[in-house]
DNA sequence: GATGAATGAGCGTTCATTCAT
DNA sequence: TATGAATGAACGCTCATTCAT
């Protein structure tokens, strides 16, 4: 019980860091908001996390999470340009959360890619090269020539519509891109043919 | 003499703000970091920005500066198209510094989106759209429907690419993604045909 | 144990404030003369206290509360004219502070009142306020016509000479006037005759 | 012509001083703040005044040529006793200024005696002597005992009435205790008497 | 004399992190 | 493990004063 009790404080003390430091950005979020937030006290905070880097890394894992968490509901379906398709439209269906805060992950890139080599960065890295991963072997799977290429162009597309969305407070770009990706996902070769 | 020595050191300040906020970011950088870069008393900064806000301010301008500057050069181009692929290539040029720091307006815009409304971050929003309504000018003349969508998918796709090579650390994303928008420019009708 | 040590060192806090205040002023005192006269860490302060004019509102308060001791004791007195002669007593026992540093109150009110509205100035007029409110009560108890008349004539009299002591160093002018107030108290009918 | 320039720039800054420095307090007042209403520009300040201590002298005693003026003017009065009550006129005429900003030798007086020995404080002491002084001789001159206890009463009275205006932003303060100390100054006993 | 610019010490405040219990 | 309190380094900003012309 007292184990589950720290593991719901940690999880609750993730699960606002991610929500706070995407709405607030990660320089501009204290500890204490996120303690508040999450319903801890501050002197607390450092029994689950050492610093504040380490409650960012937790951040960015939850990130992670719901990203895997929603390409395994994708893997369900059985067509990879479904998949593909069911993607652009989890992306689409966040056009208000992305023009008020940006993508989660494009945005803590964007922040923790100026800190030198060797940190926070290069995590937020692999999270991204996580979800071109999983676009690669959609695209593979459609039996398209330069998988990674196409991934590269997707995810792209979807971090650019998204700091656009987000610069122009305007959701309604995330729609229009949104129709354009899916209609460039209808457009692509079969795998027969 | 005396007008052209404070314009200088005017100057000085806002290209060291531009550059290092592109570097380090708008939280990470502090005052103290632009004057040593500017070779200016901390002190000395205030005499020509009231606060770090205005400082960051021409940072940005400066930036929008560098835009014009770049579309103004295009715009002697006589074709619309070499013009769109001109502005491609020097995307590319840049691409070191793009997988270093990223975008200077996207990742200004990423930071700036999260402050409340209002400020910094609309304004950022609108050197944004300089950019938009560059492109869609061009797309316009090339005899194109949707002018606009077609900028925001160019303007899109250099920001998520810049932002994927920030984060993968990886110039060649830039590469990669530079040869298919120049083909995909390419491939477009013309207005004749 | 520890909410009372918290407390304590509000209390030192408040405490140093009221006092150093009073010596020096609110703009000429820093927030690190109080943390050191209150032998409490810079930045421990602001555990206890927002703003610095929270803390000098805490001085404020402090001087209240020493005007409430002081009636409160005068009140056991059964006798108003005997309670108002033991309010001039009292300030005649203050002579040495009030030339040196003249009266809490009236000193704060001279600095605070230049402020605009709405504000600590305004919070020392109602610590005057309370001083006067007190003096009408005994004047009115004595069955004087005008008690609030009679109650600014008296309250002001102590301004008055607290600023000519403080302004000429001369402990004496608390005396010679102190003297008078308490000869005109006398001096006053009594509610039978 | 020049000297007369320059004669004119330091009467100006002086009585800009004395103004800005009467509303807003002497710590609360910036150089750049007198030198803006005095229409003179900031380095210049210092051809006139070696520091703002002396700029806060300077306002001093254009205060103190104020009280020079008044009396000197009351000084044809054939009476002592209409010369008081001229000067308890004088006061009361100033009821609006005092209740926003006190009397401004007394605010001086109060922000200016918090500071060490041998500085400003004690000039300003000897500003308010100099009104002690007249009044002691008006007193005198009706043929009173203790005429110096007579002036410290009614310049006590005045810095009083002051400073209460001025804490309860109230200018009928300066007309209730003015109508009384005309009454007191009436009941006094004649020379000859 | 005159002036815009320069200078740096110091202030109020914030906050990540640590401590004492 | 839990927690309010403690700590101090650092930041943005102000301003009296000085400098260069």
């Amino acid at each position: 019980m007292r184990a589950r009790t720290a593991t719901a404080k940690r999880q609750r003390l993730t699960a606002a860091a991610a929500r706070i430091v995407h709405e607030q950005g990660v320089e501009r979020t204290t500890i204490a908001d996120i303690a508040r937030a999450a319903d801890v006290p501050v002197g607390n905070v450092y029994y689950y996390f050492k610093t504040k880097d380490d409650l960012v890394a937790a951040a960015l894992s939850e990130h992670a999470h719901g990203l895997e968490t929603l390409t395994a509901r994708l893997d369900l379906l059985p067509d990879p340009r479904q998949r593909l398709k069911g993607l652009v439209e989890a992306w689409v269906g966040e056009r208000d959360l992305a023009a008020r805060c940006g993508c989660p992950t494009g945005t803590l890139a964007a922040e923790l890619g100026k800190r030198g080599e060797g940190g926070l960065g290069e995590e937020t890295g692999k999270v991204i090269r996580l979800l071109l991963d999983w676009a690669e072997r959609q695209f593979r799977e459609l039996g398209l020539p330069a998988p990674d290429d196409h991934a590269l162009t997707l995810v792209g597309a979807y971090q650019g519509m998204s700091l656009l969305a987000n610069a122009l407070r305007e959701p309604d770009v995330m729609v229009r891109e949104g129709r354009r990706l899916s209609a460039w996902l209808d457009s692509l070769p079969d795998k027969g043919s």
